[in-house]
DNA sequence: TTATTGTATTAGCATATTAGAATATTTTTC
DNA sequence: GAAAAATATTCTAATATGCTAATACAATAA
């Protein structure tokens, strides 16, 4: 139950949902999340956080960066479904679809170059 | 997004996650609740209006007593799916399982008799 | 009509969550 | 090793949430 829980709760939040649409399709590092988004680094990496604690989110390092995906591998009985379903919501929401829009501009001007991702 | 948002919120809680697997299989009145959760009237009065208001429930009145049940109907594209999973989760939880056989207890007890409901 | 029963709402307090600023940590680069 | 870049963590203030007790409301019973 606890699980459960904790599991809704990572995605009672609305960065948080626009995090899991922004990673739905791609492995984004916390800056490119932080310029799609506006937000800055502390509250963007305390939203990673969380949802890789209930399992949605994977973490893994890259040279400097550290890059968020969803996580794939099931590690309770809920989120699989639930991100199974979250692919099919919100797709028409506006403000997912301006972070899609915004996600394309952070990629051609970034392309995370071996020297410094995002400013 | 937001009434996504009020529907993870809705379920983000042990008490009401209680309350739906209650009502999973049948209707229940107010004090039939309290009773097997064994908590005072407003707080379950407000878990039950959050569950309403996030879709997850109806209240009808029947006499004395109000009644909530699943809603079935759809009032917004996230709470019948939810619902559907709902039903296959949590059903090994030994919380749950003891709210069953409580509920069994006060069903016995009690008998919705015309006169008064639970004491 | 008045009293009783069942339910909803409100007020006040305690706890949890969130945001931003500051600091710490890790990796890379020089 | 020192500096820089990227990320994580901590601290504090603001807001939200949940609980109890008290009160209000609605339907029924007397």
């Amino acid at each position: 139950m606890r699980d459960l829980v904790e599991v809704f709760k990572a995605l009672s939040d609305e960065t948080r949902l626009r995090i899991m649409k922004l990673l739905e399709d791609e492995a984004l590092c916390v800056c490119e999340i932080m310029a799609v988004l506006g937000m800055i680094q502390s509250r963007v990496s305390r939203h990673l956080d969380i949802l890789r604690r209930a399992g949605f989110l994977v973490a893994r390092r890259d040279k400097k960066w550290v890059i968020y995906s969803w996580n794939r591998e099931k590690v309770n009985a809920y989120h699989l479904p639930l991100q199974e379903m979250l692919r099919l919501w919100l797709n028409d929401d506006e403000t997912v679809r301006r972070d899609r829009e915004r996600l394309q501009e952070v990629k051609a001007m970034t392309l995370r170059d071996d020297k410094s991702c995002c400013r």
